[in-house]
DNA sequence: TTAGCTGCAAAGAGTTTGCTGGGAG
DNA sequence: CTCCCAGCAAACTCTTTGCAGCTAA
């Protein structure tokens, strides 16, 4: 089955990747289109075996659903999304339940600006 | 000048709108192409009076760019918006900035949920 | 056989762009 | 007279959908 191919890739991608990336991938080794792969992926976040973040570039992006909850550095120069863990955010997930009434299922968060290597270069 | 009919409802509006809230909201006073919103918006976004947001639902979002910081809380059932300023995201920042090198320049933050009113409905 | 996968092409939504005419200074 | 602004229609990108054929249980 495709979807397995699919699922590989993700799970074996350090970072969230896009369709396109992924189908890139996949296309490597089996033919497959591209609708395939976003009906999969569909299919997967349906599953909750991949999760899909909408960065401010307005592109999709897939990665395992795993537990660890993982945010993203992006450098507007070179577009490279570092992970990082650094997210205290559930203590203010906590006071908003608290505050407001607010049930909150999830969040995503993302950091702009210039990563180590582009500001290295800019000099 | 239609450009200040556009800052005007941006200015005057407690939450972030959309092109199309903006449009039609313009549209109850001037003449105005869809083209010319979204011209006009850019043009405000680059100098830095409208702060364009991308949320999950893929739409861009615009409000004014002054400093308070605000992040949403958005409703998976009424896509209702409700601001929040709860941000001690600047201490991440710090942290990452320490520790990584990273510039981070600005970030996004979304909460998803269900808000307190829905909730209630669901019962 | 039945149900679920696929490919292909077309549609869709939000946004941008090229060209042209029009209005302001 | 210039130049920027605005309207219109067409183009663009990413993503979804309808249909028909294929595959596997």
């Amino acid at each position: 089955m495709k979807k397995d191919y699919i699922f590989d890739v993700i799970k074996n991608s350090p970072n969230s990747l896009t369709a396109e990336e992924i189908y890139n991938n996949v296309s490597q080794n089996i033919n497959i289109n591209l609708s395939t792969v976003y009906r999969t992926l569909n299919n997967l976040v349906d599953k909750d075996l991949v999760t899909k973040i909408v960065r401010q570039d307005k592109i999709s992006y897939y990665e395992l659903a795993d537990n660890e909850h993982k945010h993203y550095l992006i450098c507007d120069k070179c577009n490279q999304a570092y992970p990082t863990d650094m997210c205290d955010i559930e203590k203010i997930e906590r006071k908003i339940k608290r505050e407001t009434g607010f049930n909150i299922t999830s969040h995503t968060l993302e950091f702009h600006g210039i990563c180590p290597e582009c500001s290295k270069n800019a000099k």
